[in-house]
DNA sequence: TGTTGACCGGAAAGCGCTGTCAGAAAGCGC
DNA sequence: GCGCTTTCTGACAGCGCTTTCCGGTCAACA
């Protein structure tokens, strides 16, 4: 009873009286029928409650209306913003969404990418960040040019390195860069940052272009006062109290994203420190809530709906030859108040050493 | 050569020596193969890199992998939570979810389940809300029976009036009545609330729960503090300014999300309200950051994740004749820095009818 | 050695749809 | 009314896979 209960095209054409190919092509448009039994065949098929089995339609039609997406974790905000723009896309276009959430386990990325072209998807999206990891790179490589010779367009959203995929690419390395003048300017010249697992793209590329903006101003960030963490609110907070431990002789911190600097932020807290008044504190991406905080926090703007609307936007223009296609979407600083000045007097944690600025 | 460069079971079949049945026996472990020949085709399927056509498979056996998940906005954190859950189980089952984001249009969302049925999906998971509105549960509902004739199993979140589907409910109604006993039990008399589209039911049950266990303490609402605004911060924040401009003559202020509780914060203090100082301030949902925000807001705790996880169990598990089951889960008053005993001294904008608590 | 049964592999029939192809019907000019 | 072109329609062959069904092999047993 499973598999008998669903109408079938069959079922309209008998009860309109006519084949199943009419049926077909009076349902489609495909090709010109006459009028009257067109009208039969919608009135049956609306009679019947019809609706064509999409399987079979993909497995005679060669293709899918269905596109992949897949992300990092489907719960972070980062991603929430993304999947917005192509949840929306998807919508115009018609097409339905496989979503996959890796957890950022990079051997689930691989599997996802060969089960939608098990799906025979129009395209796949990779909007999580990219991989450091040679091996890693090479079976990907190898799967995605399985994708290309079935003509599943690929788009990805961040660095992915050896991959050549066109791919929407938010200036991380650049917008840091410019946060980290930003920073310079407000006075400070003593950096902490707290990273992402390094094995992503984009927690390499931010930290640096952070480092390499400071290296510009002659500032060198001790190698303790760089601490790694999960990308999480409780990862930046376990991560920031690590700083603590280690001694923390910054005046300003940098997460390496909005969700981490909520956990330092509340961190710092716990240790009785004030943010701006004893560390600025900035993160990057700009997720919602995080200007609402108090302070609220300096971040890198990303227009993440955008970017989802663009990667979605790449997918579906046709491939070209040669080169990939890439934009580029840069981030713009947004300065708050959990930035300010250094703080005059050295803080307690910090080992007394002699300030280089004038003070704010 | 779009269609012809996918590797298919016959080629993995030719290239291994045997029939295709044999390959698929093989592959799929159905029936016993010798083992010279298995071996045979497995490594003829790994040498081509073999993934199955998923559209072939589903049509041959009458059922694909997929299942279908439908909420009301994906970048909201309320469903990134539970789709976190849903991703999980998903990912243990071997399924794939295909994801639809209604933006609340009730339309969509039936076009939705329609198309997945035409996906075959084994189930369909509504996580958004249901809608009060008559001729929407009737289309909904022959929906849903075609569905159920398919074998399509049905699970949602939330109450669905008049659909009867296996549902994960949170307890809106019996979570708000706690916490509007709580605040009751700080002192507060006067009431506020910022509610959202009311068409919609987890709206209307909070807004419901909330009134009663007040009425249970004597207390009513005066309908023009009763504010609606759409389920974003923005529209919380917006439904608070409404709620100043007509006159805040509350302590305390309900808003049925913690996204508009944000703006509701943001909004109080932009017009120089202290929280709670001036108002108390709760919500509902316990989303991430809430608890970060100064002050930490108070709100009533659903454990998203597990809401998640739970819908898809329930999902899986095969249909039962009659009723429908329907599983509770509660949520958890948690009060933060936010509410506190009302203000002694009667805010400018607050008529000034006497307390009837004492103060403290 | 003949017979029975267990076991396995291959041929073939679909699953529900689309698209080709050939033929029927209809329209047209003469 | 005839032959021609132009539309339309139905039969049918797949799409790639699963799954019966059937026949062949071989071990076991009489």
């Amino acid at each position: 009873m499973d598999k008998w209960s669903q109408v079938t095209l069959n079922d309209v054409a008998r009860e309109a009286g006519v084949s199943s190919a009419t049926a077909s092509r009076a349902l489609n448009g495909t090709t010109r029928v006459r009028a009257d039994l067109r009208e039969r065949v919608l009135a049956a098929a609306e009679r019947l409650a019809y609706t064509p089995n999409a399987h079979a339609q993909a497995l005679a039609r060669a293709s899918s209306q269905a596109v992949g997406v897949i992300c990092h974790d489907v719960s972070d905000p980062y991603f929430a913003g993304i999947s917005g723009g192509v949840m929306r896309a998807a919508a115009e276009h018609d097409l339905h969404v496989i979503m996959g959430s890796t957890f950022r386990d990079p051997a689930r990325e691989l599997s996802y990418v060969s089960m939608m072209r098990g799906q025979r998807v129009r395209a796949i999206l990779l909007t999580g960040s990219g991989f450091e990891d040679r091996a890693w790179q090479g079976a990907m490589r190898e799967e995605l040019a399985r994708c290309a010779a079935a003509g599943t367009r690929i788009a990805a959203v961040s660095r992915h390195r050896g991959l050549r995929v066109d791919s929407v690419l938010p200036e991380n390395r650049a917008g840091a860069a410019a946060l980290a003048r930003a920073l310079l300017g407000l006075g400070h010249r003593d950096f902490a940052v707290l990273t992402g697992p390094p094995a992503i793209t984009t927690v390499v590329d931010r930290l640096a272009g952070f480092q390499e903006a400071l290296a510009d101003a002659g500032v060198r960030i001790a190698p303790d006062q760089i601490v790694e963490g999960a990308f999480s609110r409780d990862g930046g907070h376990r991560a920031a109290s690590e700083l603590i431990a280690r001694g923390l002789r910054a005046t300003c911190v940098f997460a390496s994203t909005d969700i981490m600097a909520v956990g330092a932020l509340a961190a710092f807290r716990g240790h009785g420190l004030s943010v701006p008044g004893d560390v600025s504190l900035a993160g990057f991406d700009d997720i919602p809530v995080i200007g609402d905080l108090t302070p609220p926090l300096t971040t890198v703007a990303l227009p993440l709906e955008e970017i989802g609307r663009r990667v979605m936007a790449l997918a579906l223009r046709p491939a070209t030859a040669g080169r990939s296609r890439v934009e580029r979407v840069p981030g713009t600083v947004v300065l708050r108040a959990s930035t300010s000045a250094p703080a005059v007097r050295p803080l307690r944690e910090r080992s007394p050493r002699p300030l280089t600025e004038t003070p704010g």
